[in-house]
DNA sequence: CGAAAATTTGACATGACTCAACTGGAGTGG
DNA sequence: CCACTCCAGTTGAGTCATGTCAAATTTTCG
């Protein structure tokens, strides 16, 4: 019942049969988690890549300024980790916490390797997945480099209107490289697209 | 003898038989291109990832202001080309010149297609490269989103030594983000690292 | 050699930040 | 259920980093 959530996500970028749904099901835990805690604090090792089926977290950087970025929120049917530090099994320079009581299914990187070998039909997934996070990435980098303060904030809310309602404008001016301030700012001269 | 780059570029992640590299060097050509030539031109669809066994190449992105955003610079054992373009078969946002005289091997998506069936170590090695991009990105990412135009710099340097001295530091500062202008302000503030 | 491009420099404009104060809502404990 | 605290959000004033525009200078390369 919870993979369904997963299967779905897989499946539309492979087609699975039911014994390969059954390995991945073998390969992975599922984890509850509640509202403010951490899935990973800066130190520790990411063990797990983790597919959310339910609840909003953030990712965030604390940098050697004490400035807290927002890397990325995850909500329902998207993966959150750090990636390096799993690859790696090197200290994590990450914080992940949930913004919302969360469930999430969690793969280690002895369940990913065994998968890659066992269903390389996941390998090709992640590869997938591995290639539209790059392409996403690489477009926000552009964005933050080129746009002014107003274009990105309504760059975000037009991408990301669902997420918008569950975080705060604190977290929202973090992830867009802002302050609070200049985001409270921004918003009086935004002009919100009308209401559904 | 130009794709022994290649092949050890591959066989970092993935070891090789003699039979799947004749597979790779079949699906596979070798293009040359002159300084100042285009392998990409906006409005066009990429055909091609491409690997670089010589020369540098400049993939930017002219936005609607008309500014020029350098997203990446490729040199040898790099890999140049539009992933989405390619992907989706859509029109590219970007541009791709030669900085230097240029010699590359390239893959069409059936060329890659097939050799993601017949040789699934290909899948992982693209699959593994593209978690490297995925990672480096999202650090240029918070570094933009961070750091002072000097510490942009400073890091630059320290990461791309190499590439450095054979690009302008017009091309640099388009790559960071920041005016020429700006750039030459920060390069005298910036104290070089002594030289080897 | 000479044109075109890159780089530097100066003067000035401006977008975003910092700091500080104030408001209002959410959550907590008595 | 109220009083209290905490924190998000807003607003104002002043500052600073970087951008813009223009001109002078140097370098590159045909």
């Amino acid at each position: 019942m919870v993979y369904g959530q997963l299967f779905t996500a897989i499946e539309k970028h492979v087609k699975l049969t039911e014994v390969e749904k059954d390995i991945i099901r073998s390969c992975s835990s599922v984890k509850k988690l509640r509202k403010h805690q951490y899935l990973l604090q800066e130190g520790n090792i990411a063990h797990t890549e983790n597919f959310v089926i339910k609840g909003c977290l953030r990712s965030y950087e604390v940098n050697e300024k004490g400035q807290e970025h927002v890397i990325q929120f995850s909500v329902e049917e998207w993966w959150v980790g750090d990636l390096l530090s799993f690859l790696t099994e090197q200290p994590s320079n990450y914080n992940i916490d949930c913004l919302e009581d969360c469930e999430l299914i969690q793969f280690t990187k002895a369940d990913l390797n065994r998968l890659y070998d066992e269903v390389p039909k996941v390998e090709r997934y992640f590869r997938i997945l591995l290639q539209n996070a790059y392409i996403a990435t690489s477009q926000r980098l552009l964005s933050a480099m080129s746009k002014t303060a107003v274009e990105q904030y309504a760059a975000f809310i037009k991408k990301y209107p669902h997420i918008e309602r569950r975080i705060t404008n604190k977290q929202i001016a973090s992830y867009l490289g802002i302050t609070p301030e200049s985001l409270s700012r921004v918003r009086k001269q935004y002009i919100a697209p009308s209401k559904t």
